[in-house]
This record gives C-alpha cells, sequence and structure tokens, in this order.
DNA sequence: CGGGATGTTGACAAGCCTCAAGACCAGTGG
DNA sequence: CCACTGGTCTTGAGGCTTGTCAACATCCCG
C-alpha cells in the first residue's frame, strides 16, 4: 500500500512566489534542496516511532497525523492540508503516524538540511515557532476533547476549517467522516448525525457530495461552538 | 484571595546543589536572579490571556495549569510539581491560567532574563526542548481524553503520578478528586469510583486520607492502562 | 450495470454524568 | 476536650449523551 518515489527534485529558495511549493517562513533565505514525493490516498508517509529523517510541507492533497490503540482506536491530532509543514520533531522518532487522507503531493527536505540551517538564529526561532504552534493547537483541542458536546466538537471542526481552507464558506473536505470522528474523539456515526442536525437547521448544506460542505450561517455556528449561556 | 509577594531573593546559579532550588536544565551556566514568591491554596498565578512576564519553577506545593469555558467547564492541560518549570511561552501571552493546588513556594525569573540567557544556543535548544516535551505529553493526553475509558485514564493518571512523584508506589497527590476529574475530562464521582473499585480490587490502596495512594499491583494497574486484548 | 467504499438513519445499549444524601476530615471556637 | 462547620469524598439512583450494531442509501469507478 505504501507508495512512496522521488520523481523530481525542486530547489526551494528565495522569490520562489508559490505559498504551496516553498518551505513557507523557513525557506525564504535557505537555498534548501526539496524533493516532490507522491503518496496514494490511504499510502502510509511515515508509522509512530519512525526516526525523524525528513520533514514535510504539502503541496496538494491532505495528511491526518494519528495515535493508535492496539485494539484500533485512534486519535487524530492534526490534519495538514497545502501549505502545512508537518513531521519536523526534536525527538529522534515521530510521535505519531502520517497517512496521506487523498492522493497527495509532498515537498520533501531531510531534517538534517533544516539542522544545517538552523546555525542561524533567525531559522531557530521560526522552527521554534512552529513548535509552539502545535502546542497551541494541541492544547486547545484538549479542552475540546476532556469537556465539549458532540455539536460543540463537529461547530469547532467546521470552522477550524472554515479559517484554513480559506475560500469563504465552501469546504470541500478531504476527509471522511471517520476521519472526522478520529480527530473530534467520537464516532463517525455521531459526527453523520451532527451534521445531518446542523443541515436540518439551515446551519451548512451540502453542494453535491456529502464531503462538500457549505456554510449557511457561520454566526449560529459560531453559537454552537461555545457553551450555551443559561440566563 | 490572590497572595503574591516577594520575601527573598536568591542566585540561581552554577553548583547550586538542590534539583528544588534551580531553573532545571537551564541555568547551570547563566547566574540568573531568582525570587521566591508564595502562593496559598487556590491563589491564582496568573491568568488566561495575562502577558508572560514571568517564568515559574515549583520549590514546593503543586499547580495546575487549565483552560475555563465561560459556563464553567474546566480542562486542566497540567500538573506542575516541584522542580518543574512552567509560564515559559513564545506567545505574549499565557494560553492557560494557573493555580495553587495546595499553598506552594515558587522560584520566579523573568521572561526577559531567560530571553538574554538565550542568547547562547545551548541555553534555546534547552528551552526548546521544554516547548517540545510539553507539545509530547499534550499530544499522549489527546488520545487518552479522545479515546480512553474511565479505567484506563485513571490508571494512566495513577501511572504518571508514580513516575513523577518518584517515591516508589507511594503517591501523596496534592490535588483534589476534582482536579483529576478536569485533568483527565472526567466528574470527580467517576474518579472517585474508579478509584473505589482499583481499590476493591486490591491494586491501590489508601493510606490515612483519601490523597495519600498506595500502588499495590503496580503490573495490574500497567494492564488497565492499555486496551484489552481480545482473544 | 455491479461491487465496494462511504454515508445516513434507526433501535437499542452502555458508560458516564447529574443530582442527592450521607460519611469523613480538618480547622475553629467554645 | 468536644461540638460545630465547611470542604471533600463516597456511594446510590436514574437519566442522558454517545456508542454499538445493523440496515439501507448513495456514490464512485471499473
Amino acid at each position: 500500500m505504501l507508495v512512496r518515489s522521488a520523481r523530481s527534485v525542486t530547489t526551494i529558495g528565495k522569490n520562489n512566489g508559490q505559498r504551496i511549493t516553498q518551505f513557507g517562513v523557513i525557506d525564504s533565505e535557505y537555498g534548501l534542496i526539496g524533493t516532490n514525493d507522491y503518496f496514494l490516498k490511504e499510502a502510509q508517509i511515515y508509522g509512530e516511532g519512525d526516526p525523524t529523517t525528513y520533514v514535510y510541507q504539502v503541496a496538494s492533497g491532505a495528511v491526518r497525523s494519528c495515535k493508535l490503540l492496539s485494539d484500533g482506536r485512534c486519535q487524530i491530532t492534526a490534519f495538514h492540508l497545502p501549505g502545512d509543514i508537518f513531521g519536523y520533531e526534536l525527538s529522534a522518532t515521530h510521535p505519531t503516524s502520517a497517512e496521506a487522507i487523498v492522493d497527495t503531493t509532498l515537498l520533501t527536505a531531510t531534517k538534517r538540511s533544516l539542522q544545517q540551517a538552523a546555525a542561524n538564529a533567525d531559522v531557530v526561532r521560526k522552527l521554534w515557532d512552529l513548535t509552539a504552534a502545535k502546542l497551541k493547537h494541541a492544547e486547545d483541542h484538549l479542552l475540546l476533547l476532556g469537556r465539549k458536546t458532540a455539536l460543540e466538537r463537529v461547530a469547532a471542526f467546521l470552522i477550524e476549517m472554515d479559517c484554513r481552507l480559506e475560500r469563504s464558506g465552501d469546504l470541500p473536505l478531504p476527509m471522511r467522516r471517520r476521519d472526522i470522528g478520529d480527530y473530534l474523539g467520537l464516532t463517525l456515526e455521531t459526527v453523520s448525525r451532527v451534521l445531518s442536525a446542523l443541515h436540518d437547521e439551515g446551519i451548512i448544506g451540502f453542494s453535491g457530495h456529502a464531503r462538500h460542505i457549505v456554510l449557511r450561517d457561520r454566526d449560529r455556528l459560531r453559537m454552537l461552538e461555545l457553551p450555551a449561556e443559561l440566563n
């Protein structure tokens, strides 16, 4: 199932205008050499415990990072969308596995090359910021998983995707209901039921197929994300 | 309720043998000036959204970091025990609040002084490691909150405390049942019921009062932390 | 057109939460 | 020394949210 092949080589460097094709904040002054790698749907990019050899940026497609229990229970810690960098860890091994959700193209650099660039204090700061951003996301997610209701979780998910896909209310989600459930600590059935309820309320719509969600009433969605205030 | 007073000044520096009275890994080569601050039980050290001015190390006592929802729901993201450093954030404001669980003494340094020390790459690396360690803990906790049962959560909590208090099976817990619940995404009643069940099974004992737990069968506790294997 | 993966919906069960009562404990003041 | 008081902990009964299991619908792709 694992498909991993280097087809082309790309120089990631200064003035490479495309947001999608550069290593975000950390490449602007360093001519890192990156490789385009292609992964089919469901292909594993790395496993939990694998050595942290490469760092990735999503060029197209989508990736999930997850932790598994031996009986199959799964917690997705993050979705990685075009432009996102993932796989950079201080530790020698990956704390999560990573799989392509759909057919995906990744820009790959060696951790080694980043560490060389990290002789520069600016680069260090930017990589550190990346760790800090992941920590902030994880802490927010702790509150969601520990204390929010199914409705609040799904609302929060839709709002997060709305912010990240940035197509203003039009969400062509790459992931299945099961992935959403594994991200939100719910079952796929519960996710489906909540989405149906939001649809019945006129808060969201489906554009064609089930994964293409349209936000029809962001304000009410934002209300649902927060606890209902009792008077 | 907030009690915050500087009573004495301590030099934190090289060859200051006490683990408790130094800023762990980051002070060994820098003579940071620290202040002892005392907080009564339940006193707030900083609030969610407060500016990140100080960094703290627990000298004695215990601290919880938590996130609140407007209706009172609370998620504790971490407990800080003697020797632990907390409150260091890259961001300008604290993402969580921090309160003393019991009467607590903290060693305080300004974020500014740490940033000055961070001119040295070793110090940066050690601070970064601190962020990475928090991230690892948060990601492990995501799996616990999203996918584990009440029994597995409580077992994991006891094992975590056993490792951190390091008194080999003797756990004089500083926190109340409610705090444990807010850490594990459970109610205090569920925590109490699970602890009673573990007691009935002979896996734990109570030494005197309810907060003093003794681990009588670590092996079985470790089994409970993991999913029961079906044959 | 057929088959497999995905999504929806229903009925029911289970685990955890809510509410409530009482036990226990520590600190306080008589 | 002891009763009082407030906070904490335990335990029970019952309910609710979410999970489980199953059937069916839908979509995609050959």
